[in-house]
RNA sequence: GCCGGCGUAGCUCAGUCGGUAGAGCAACUCACUUGUAAUGAGUAGGUCGCCGGUUCGACUCCGGCCGCCGGCUCCA
């Protein structure tokens, strides 16, 4: 709602939209602007085509608007047209869009008198005062702006796409329709918007995954499982020998756990109680077991094997665990969320004293990884949920603990409060997918609770017992979502120490060089490099873009004269000028470069 | 789970008004023996997601189920 002296709309002298010159926040508010306009346009042509339509609520979002409507029936694709022819006629109108001031019951009997109940129930909604209204032509609407002074200003739009929803996000309420859609300035800005979108979908990690044979998923097996192909495997397994490389040299030491526990071990944790609608049952001898959806009843296990001394501390047990988890069927979506995962998981139990700086050793662990990848993110702190257990003052010490690490590295974070694990706070970092969308992978857990459920103790140095505390962590979250991350990340265009083929050895023809080409291959294996080789009776040129189609970094192609020579063309992805090197040059410059990088991290 | 959309060969897709399916790529065979992004000819490949109904007859129409895709958080 516009108080005094806010802004109430903004004129085409005061908007900013040229994409040079656009400084963040400036931009960032103008483009909302208007974005809100264009909703609005849109609701005021789906009025006028669908005269008994309700309409909800039209943000804008990240990228362009939406807006909810009841309108009896489903939109159809060609709606979606006839919406936007109408929407260019009210553009052309050029309707003035004032502003008003209007006392609740004012607003309330307004709209309730034209039937629109979900303003009214938003009205009543409103703290008391004036609520603020926006019309245009015949179209008004509750809103709190800023708006566009003239619909003529919005030049170029686009509806993208239409979907069911809820009112309120309510399973329970009513069904409404959303129809999502972008607009610009400018009608370069629009077809850029939409260059963009194309060439995010091209780098779709599911179609990445089927294009490159890396993995899939079956519907005979279940929705959520992973199937990993052999070069989805080669690049796991090169990741999962990253990692184990790295946690041993900072000191972590490497365990297995079995995939399920009888239900005695996650009643003690706690699972049972918070976590049962999440996890898989069976029943065994008339015994009730559970597959794990966590590693760290386990790992508290092994702490548990026998007595600890403060000596001993930080203890740090590190595993690639695989867990199971229900997740709703309408939520799963590629490698980026499955409901069989494998965390890089681990639980560092430590003194209190050592908790911050065990956190802190941790966010490093997780950002010198990220920066190997050259990832982005944010990170944000998950506080207390509604289904929590253990003392609310342990939580704040939790809290405190990870905000301090937090800000002993200068990191930026946002507060999400609420969003914390039953037993503890968190940090969590996302990770963009290729169309923008947050999924989040590392996660740091300070945990109180566990602990003292499973009375872990170790003697302290008077001879005392005391309770350990725990860190739940992951650095890559897990390697399903990891691994999409990934794909989408480079758009399938592995670094070389990554690709599951890092070299295709091709022969010009049998005759001239296919003894030799074998003697290159041998060589390359021999020095731990992923090699292959294509000497189909194909065309040469037929040969090379097969291997540019599956993304191979460095193409050694071989014909009379480098038998002669005994020397190597080299190929690199995308480029077409080449290399000639001595066979001996190659295979060692392939073992050198293309070696997984040896976990030595950065602190 | 809920709302909407979609489901035809390994992949990408065509298939008119209901008359039991077709292309390109990939695969395989043969010829060519190849010098850096598609050589030519041929062969094979389908319970049209599954189950049921209507019909003389269903990929097509109707119902149920399964799966996939988008959305269901970003507060007038």
């Amino acid at each position: 709602m516009a108080g005094e002296g806010e802004s109430i709309w903004r004129d085409e002298g005061t908007l900013n939209m040229e994409m040079t010159g656009a400084t963040g926040a400036a931009f960032a508010e103008d483009q909302d602007t208007f974005w809100h306009t264009t909703t609005h346009i849109m609701a005021q042509a789906v009025c006028r085509l669908f005269p008994s339509a309700r309409y909800a609520i039209g943000p804008t979002i990240e990228a362009g608007f939406y807006y909810d409507f009841d309108l009896g029936r489903n939109f159809l694709p060609e709606d979606l047209e006839k919406i936007e022819a109408e929407m260019r006629k009210i553009v052309e109108e050029n309707h003035t869009v004032e502003h008003m001031l209007w006392t609740k019951p004012e607003a309330a009997e307004f709209f309730e008198k034209r039937g629109q109940m979900f303003k009214v129930e938003l009205i009543q909604g409103l703290p008391e005062g004036k609520v603020s209204i926006y019309r245009q032509g015949e179209f008004t609407d509750l809103c709190r702006g800023p708006h566009l002074k003239r619909t003529g200003l919005v030049r170029h739009f686009k509806l993208l796409s239409f979907s069911g929803c809820y009112w309120r996000a309510n399973d329970k309420g009513p069904k409404l329709q959303r129809i999502y859609g972008i607009s610009y300035q400018d009608t370069k800005m629009l077809t850029e918007f939409v260059r963009r979108r194309e060439e995010a979908e091209k780098r779709d990690h599911r179609r990445l995954g089927v294009e490159l044979d890396l993995f899939s998923m079956d519907e005979t097996l279940g929705g959520g499982l992973v199937l990993y192909h052999p070069k989805g495997s080669a690049m796991r397994a090169v990741i999962e020998d990253f990692l184990k490389r790295a946690h041993r040299k900072l000191g972590y030491e490497y365990i297995y756990s079995p995939h399920m526990a009888n239900a005695n071990l996650w009643k003690i944790s706690g699972h049972y109680e918070n976590y049962k609608e999440n996890m898989y049952f069976t029943q065994i001898e008339e015994q009730e077991f559970g597959i794990k959806p966590m590693n760290c009843p386990f790992h508290i296990q092994v702490y548990r094997s026998h007595l600890r001394s403060y000596r001993e501390l930080p203890i740090r047990y590190f595993e690639l665990g695989t867990v199971y988890r229900f997740e709703r069927s309408g939520v799963l979506h590629g490698l980026l969320r499955v409901r069989g995962f494998t965390q890089d998981d681990a639980h560092i139990f430590c003194r209190e004293d050592q908790l911050t700086g065990e956190i802190e050793r941790v966010l490093d662990f997780v950002r010198s990884v990220l920066r190997l990848f050259g990832f982005s993110y944010t990170v944000g702190v998950g506080t207390r949920p509604e289904k929590y257990m253990g003392d609310p003052a342990l939580w704040d010490r939790a809290t405190a603990a990870l905000r301090a690490a937090l800000e002993a590295r200068q990191m930026a974070y946002e507060m999400h409060e609420g969003d914390g694990a039953f037993y503890g706070p968190k940090i969590d970092v996302a990770l963009k997918d290729a169309l923008g969308r947050s999924w989040q992978g590392p996660t740091i857990q300070v945990d109180f609770n566990l602990p003292q459920r499973f009375e872990l103790e170790y003697v302290g140095e008077g001879g005392d017992r005391k309770c350990p505390v725990m860190i739940h962590r992951a650095i890559l979250g897990s390697l399903e979502r990891f691994i999409g991350c990934l794909i989408e990340h480079y758009a399938g265009d592995f670094p070389l120490w990554l690709a599951p083929v890092q070299a295709r050895v091709i022969a010009v023809a049998e005759s001239a060089a296919g003894a030799y080409s074998r003697e290159v291959l041998d060589q390359l294996r021999a020095s731990d490099v992923r090699a292959d080789s294509d000497n189909r009776e194909e065309t040469l040129g037929k040969r090379i873009r097969a291997a540019e189609l599956e993304k191979i970094p460095v193409i050694a192609v071989l014909g009379e004269r480098e038998a002669q020579g005994r020397s190597v063309n080299v190929r690199r992805r995308g480029k077409k000028d080449q290399e000639v090197l001595s066979l001996t040059e190659f295979v060692e410059r392939m073992r050198r470069e293309s070696a997984t990088p040896d976990g030595a991290i950065e602190l």
